[in-house]
DNA sequence: CTTAATAAGAAACCAATAGTATCTTATACG
DNA sequence: CGTATAAGATACTATTGGTTTCTTATTAAG
């Protein structure tokens, strides 16, 4: 009855593949290796040689779709704007995007029981989203300062990550991020405090 | 060998406080029934009766203590600063006081697989809790609105907010909000952005 | 081409435990 | 004091997560 074999990396896509699945559909508390291995159509063994917990499978899932769509990423923009404000616009468009395509099922992941080395990992990536947000910003700001818009050379590191938490705040809630929402905290928000900062810079 | 029985109120406190233990010692999916009868020192069957999931168990667990500890809401604060900067800060700190009765461990309750009644029972805590910060941030506005700092009758709820879901954001992921962070919010966001708004009321 | 090493998959098995049913008896209330 | 109600003890069942063993397809080496 068993005609074809997939083995190595054909078989692990398909594994991550029907992770990921279970993931979306029912969340981390369903993903089980039995199910897994159901909705991989391959065996027990092979997942449990492999992973030693749904949770650190989980992981390795998701850090394989982050692999595979690495497009998305605010830190790869072609800038097409021709203000700050335009800018902005874009880069938080962008994000949206590219938070979309995670779903907040994968948020669940985050909050549940981590072992001491997983939530490490969970800390590295997270750390690493971070970095690339900021440096985001930073190409914004460069652009704004060479339009002789404001400059704004010490502004935070906090306050560069602001408008990207809050909108991942809002991703994990399932709250609707409209372009109100977004010209507000735009134009109302982060543009006012720029150039707040830029006017103290100045004092 | 059985002496007392527990009933009625007495028997559920008990049975909440178990839940409250575990939920924040092993997270909820460290949650089950027969290990919350055993650390409230009950029966399974007292449990099963009452409720039919273990999430829905821990949601009415929450909403106990919540109820228990009716203090530290926003809404209710005796300000006692003389400039608007002052009672934001005052506003903030008390939110992140309260917000850190209940640990980060709740938070993984949010974001687990809900049944769409439990997810209903979940948006409306915070849908009520969203309602406090705004009656809060309302009452700093009018404080300063009465000093002639400046009047901002058309902030946004969305505005209103923001800093409410920052900080959210950080408790959700554990990252510390010193004083630095809350300083930069208040005066380096919040206070230019409602300035920025009052601005704009003119033109 | 043959053969040996490797790893996938099938299947049976075990152990833990979530959930249920039954029965006894303490407690409350009339 | 008697009856209704609900707590708690206990035993049982059924599900299922996890393990072990063995067969065999696949790959790579000789």
């Amino acid at each position: 009855m068993t005609q074809k074999r997939r083995r190595g990396t054909e078989l692990e896509e398909a594994i991550y593949q029907a992770t990921r699945e279970i993931l979306d559909k029912e969340g981390l508390p369903a993903l089980t290796f039995p199910k897994v291995a159901e909705m991989a159509e391959t065996s027990k063994p092979v997942i449990y040689r492999r992973w030693h917990s749904p949770f650190a499978l989980a992981i390795a899932a998701i850090q394989d779709k982050i692999k595979l769509e690495n497009n998305g990423r605010t830190d790869e923009i072609k800038f097409t704007g021709n203000s700050l404000r335009d800018d902005l616009l874009q880069v938080m468009q962008r994000f949206i995007v590219s938070m979309n395509t995670f779903g907040k099922s994968y948020m669940s992941v985050f909050f549940s029981g981590m072992s001491e080395q997983e939530n490490e990992a969970m800390q590295k990536m997270i750390m690493e989203s971070a970095r690339i947000d900021v440096s985001a910003i930073d190409r914004v700001l460069e652009r704004a300062q060479k339009r002789n818009e404001l400059s704004v050379i010490n502004v935070t590191n906090d306050l560069k990550l602001l408008p990207f938490e809050w909108l991942r705040y809002h991703l994990f809630l399932n709250k609707k991020v409209d372009n109100k929402k977004l010209t507000m905290l735009v134009d109302d928000v982060l543009i006012p405090s720029y150039q707040h900062v830029f006017q103290n810079r100045l004092k």
